[in-house]
DNA sequence: CGGGAATACTG
DNA sequence: CCAGTATTCCC
């Protein structure tokens, strides 16, 4: 094992090869041009020193150096070899501007070369003395030969002078790794002697010196290329070459960076002697040209060994070896090309859809976007580019692009494609490439839905509606069960179900003070509400005439109703079926009197909960559940968008699929997530039979509801999914092909964190090595974009090296979260007990359960979190005595106004915004009952203000304890 | 370190 | 002078 002394750290470092470094610029005996000689070379001192550096004798080799490495063992070594001077014979025989060749041709001559094929030299490149060489057919073994065995990094960010502060990363090997690191590598072969192998910056396309430096860290100095290091028998012959960088030189002093660099090799070359007047001007010009087109975003390393004889001359030893480029990351023409976002993941297989792709920095002359698809074996079956202008590149980041046709029009599936961004110029391409989805035409799929509807109508029980929903015109687009092979399962389970809450419903209290003892004044109920929705305006759409036409189209069905009461024939069956569904052609939208009913501005429970009675008492289910309006929307969308919790229960016991999507791709519960309708997601979730809900349903936009939940950083919501439905976890989204945990990482909640990796005890490995589109790995993702708390949890999470696998320690994760971090105040133990009422998995391993639970408090600094009060109050009135206070003192009638019966809590619900739940409340019980079980609905804030205002007192009995 | 703002340059 | 990039500097 050997050591190696780190120019930087000054300390010697194991498993490193056994070798030293000079700057080539240090001048030997003057104790100022070390320090001088190492600054940037576009610093005026620096040109002054490599001026006289070209002047410089030989140095013997021998002469002491003050270098402050008074520590190191390897010090004789580094002192001996101090200034080394400039020698180099690998631009010679091309420069037109070297006049005295022979030496260095006869210098290659002695050493026998060998033109191996060295590991990476670019293709195109065609050296005269490469080709002169004598070597072909000698004897290979025993010439001296470089190879690089680690090739540098293809990408590497080049620094300005400027930006040359602090630490900034080396130029690592191409093979590198967070641990081990590699760095550029190269091995002298078939030489025994001492040797010095130096290392220098050189374009790509010439076999030239770049203007650009390729710099080593060096006491607080950055020393300028070319690096060389010692190897001899005893060191072994390999030169690393670690802690470089590169300094991009500003375009003001490529010129004369490229003017010293060529000189100086010229002057070495030729021994030393000074350059005639006239070789400095073919100098000069060959350097104009050559600077006028260099490329600024890529170098290469230039290896080349020399032996030094004893009268300080060095001789070549080997002929120079290349690596390959190295790209410039920060430039549009060589960085990474990246798809940073759509805006959209799917498209019509007709293309010309606009596809928007947010992009890290590309160049609009020299970019393409390709949709390809692949068969199984990887093998290309499609491809085709999207269509758009340079103009259509909105400064180098984003690309409004149409996408291409696919190359069926008439598939009747998804079919997922890749897209990827293609850099003509060097055939670079985005990595990975991300999907897309295409969507079938709408003819083909309503084709087959005919078919699938038919069938399911065909196999439900003499249901008499089916003809006449087929026959619903196109915009009335029927719904079709999420999954057609298990449909029918679906059916009969939702059948069971549904009539189970419908009727429980029916047979509540509240439902039949509503309904069911105004029957007989249906009429005036309707006129009533009627006139209540002219002067209110309606929720969704339109004028007064669509409203008119829903008054007509109401007072019509429920007359029907009225009249069928006894009877319940089938002829009035079908004309509440054709009424509803004439309305619906009628209006704009499509919406259904269902759609509207529950949708008005003003919630009016007692006309849904009528109409949902009418479509349930003529078996109108098939129509509730397959009549979508014009957005594809159902029902249930509605009621989730426009936040009516109340309704979901009801309408799924009207067989209202809770999965159907609509155009968006969004179910219902999607809405109610997206819109943060805490109530909706947890009448979908609260005791409803898991079969039923599909949690791993996924909109247009590739996300599940929880996916949305986590996105939105909504902790509660997405508790809520989690404990309702494990098995979602673990889907990867298909925008980015995060899942749970990638996604709660880019939220940078340790919250979500710990409720997913709770959830997911059983089976963490899936979900900690799943890797998203970029590739990452949650922890992998947290590394790059997350902040150090939640990297140091995740760290403790994945199992150690060699562990096949480690179980979740949540108790131990949290003790050390906690003791990390005293930030959060106290939760108090009303929040914790509040906590604990809600619903718990049903999970053997529940002991981690409480960890979430008690994570709560922590969220003092989470906005999402619910506000503090709400906990507090609904807690407070758990206090049997404060209840009963409270609730008799509301029980009071205003003494004055307008109205003197009315009650102060309905003045109260009124102010604070629960009016349409009045009634259904016979007393103040009513209410402070809603908001002890409800209170994630209520805006207790609006509660206490009227409160306060209405009933003082009730207020005062309240305020000793809320605050 | 990477991201991004500020400033310079160019047709 | 403008728009669009390229360069440089800053955090």
């Amino acid at each position: 094992m050997n050591q190696y002394y780190d120019l930087d750290k000054g300390k010697n470092v194991l498993f490193m090869n056994d070798a030293s470094s000079t700057s080539g610029y240090s001048s030997g005996n003057s104790p100022t041009s070390t320090t001088q000689s190492l600054s940037p070379a576009h610093s005026p001192e620096t040109m002054a020193l490599q001026t006289d550096f070209a002047n410089l004798n030989l140095p013997t080799g021998n002469s002491p150096q003050p270098l402050p490495l008074q520590n190191s063992p390897y010090q004789h070594q580094l002192l001996n070899n101090g200034g080394l001077g400039q020698l180099d014979a690998s631009n010679l025989i091309n420069s037109a501007a070297v006049a005295n060749a022979t030496s260095f041709g006869n210098m290659y001559m002695d050493h026998q070369y060998y033109v191996s094929a060295p590991a990476a030299v670019p293709p195109g490149q065609h050296f005269g003395y490469h080709q002169n060489s004598p070597a072909a057919g000698g004897d290979n073994k025993h010439v001296p030969q470089l190879r690089i065995v680690e090739q540098p990094v293809e990408k590497f960010r080049f620094r300005y002078k400027s930006e040359m502060h602090g630490t900034h990363g080396s130029l690592n090997g191409a093979n590198s790794k967070r641990t081990p690191k590699t760095f550029p590598e190269v091995t002298l072969y078939n030489y025994d002697g001492p040797a010095v192998i130096r290392c220098s910056l050189f374009q790509t396309n010439l076999d030239s010196p770049h203007s650009h430096q390729l710099v080593v860290r060096k006491d607080e100095r950055d020393v300028c290329d070319p690096h060389d290091l010692h190897v001899s028998k005893d060191r072994g012959y390999v030169a690393q070459f670690i802690n470089m960088g590169i300094i991009h030189t500003a375009k003001k002093y490529i010129f004369e960076e490229l003017f010293k660099k060529k000189q100086d090799r010229l002057v070495f070359q030729m021994n030393r002697r000074e350059l005639s007047t006239k070789q400095v001007q073919e100098l000069h010009q060959e350097t104009e040209r050559e600077a006028k087109d260099m490329n600024l975003n890529q170098v290469r390393l230039c290896f080349e060994a020399f032996k030094i004889e004893d009268n300080g001359t060095w001789v070549q030893l080997a002929p120079p070896v290349y690596s390959n480029a190295i790209n410039n990351r920060k430039s549009a023409q060589t960085g990474d090309l990246r798809i940073v976002r759509l805006s959209k993941p799917t498209g019509g297989v007709m293309g010309n859809d606009e596809l928007i792709l947010l992009v890290e920095k590309v160049s609009k002359k020299n970019i393409k976007v390709r949709f390809f698809e692949e068969d199984e074996d990887g093998e290309i079956v499609w491809e085709s580019y999207a269509k758009f202008r340079e103009s259509d590149v909105h400064h180098q980041y984003a690309i409004v692009c149409q996408t291409p046709a696919y190359k069926d029009k008439d598939v009747d599936r998804e079919v997922v494609v890749s897209i990827e961004l293609l850099r003509p110029s060097d055939d670079e391409r985005s990595f990975p490439p991300l999907p897309f989805r295409y969507k079938p035409r709408d003819a083909i799929v309503s084709r087959k839905r005919r078919r699938t509807c038919s069938s399911a109508n065909s196999s439900s029980s003499g249901n008499v509606s089916s003809n006449n929903s087929l026959d619903l015109p196109k915009t009335l687009v029927l719904a079709q069960p999420p999954n057609g092979a298990t449909s029918h399962h679906d059916q009969t389970i939702s059948q069971e179900f549904g009539r189970y809450h419908l009727d429980d419903l029916l047979n509540s209290d509240h439902f039949r003070k509503i309904i069911e003892h105004n029957s007989a004044e249906l009429e005036k109920i309707c006129d009533l509400d009627m006139g209540e929705l002219q002067a209110d305006g309606h929720g969704r759409s339109e004028g007064p005439s669509s409203r008119n036409l829903t008054i007509k189209y109401l007072s019509a069905i429920f007359k029907i109703f009225d009249q069928d009461r006894r009877t319940r024939c089938e002829t009035s069956r079908r004309q509440v079926e054709e009424l509803f569904t004439n309305h619906a052609l009628q209006n704009d939208n499509n919406d259904t009197l269902l759609h509207e009913v529950i949708s008005y501005k003003k919630d009016n429970l007692k006309l849904a909960f009528k109409t949902i009675q009418v479509m349930n008492y003529f078996k109108l289910s098939e129509l509730a559940n397959s009549a979508l309006n014009a957005d594809g929307d159902s029902a249930l969308h509605v009621a989730c968008q426009q936040d009516r919790p109340h309704y979901i229960r009801p309408l799924m016991g009207l067989e209202c699929s809770p999965n159907q999507q609509n155009h968006a791709g969004n179910t219902p519960l999607h809405l109610a997530v997206k819109e943060e309708r805490m109530n909706c997601v947890e009448s979908f979730l609260n005791g409803m039979p898991t079969l039923r809900l599909d949690l791993s349903l996924k909109n247009d936009d590739g996300l599940t509801p929880l996916h949305m939940a986590i996105r939105q950083n909504r902790y509660d919501v997405a508790k809520k999914l989690i404990s309702h439905d494990r098995s979602s976890i673990s889907v990867a989204n298909t925008m980015d092909g995060n899942n749970a945990l990638h996604m709660a990482v880019l939220e940078q909640s340790v919250e979500l964190l710990v409720l997913i990796l709770d959830a997911q005890n059983q089976n963490l490995t899936d979900i900690l090595h799943a890797r998203n589109a970029a590739g990452y790995t949650p922890l992998e993702l947290a590394r790059h974009k997350a902040n150090e708390r939640v990297v140091q949890l995740l760290e403790k999470v994945y199992p150690e090296k060699g562990e096949l696998a480690m179980t979740w320690i949540p108790r131990k994760v949290k003790e050390e979260i906690d003791s990390s971090s005293d930030e959060s105040s106290d939760a108090g133990q009303l929040e914790i007990k509040s906590e604990e009422m809600d619903i718990k998995m049903e999970d053997e391993d529940s002991v981690e359960l409480d960890l979430s639970s008690g994570r709560r408090g922590r969220d003092s600094d989470g906005t999402q979190m619910n506000p503090e009060p709400r906990h507090k109050l609904q807690l407070l009135l758990k206090n049997k005595s404060l209840y009963d206070q409270l609730s008799s003192l509301l029980n009071e009638p205003v003494g004055h106004g307008p109205d003197p019966k009315l009650a102060k809590w309905k003045r109260v619900a009124r102010q604070s915004n629960l009016e349409q739940f009045i009634c259904l409340w016979l007393t103040a019980d009513g209410l402070l009952d809603h908001i002890m079980e409800d209170g994630a609905s209520v805006d207790i804030g609006a509660f206490i203000r009227a409160l306060q205002t209405i009933e003082p007192q009730a207020y005062a009995l309240l305020d000793r304890d809320l605050h």
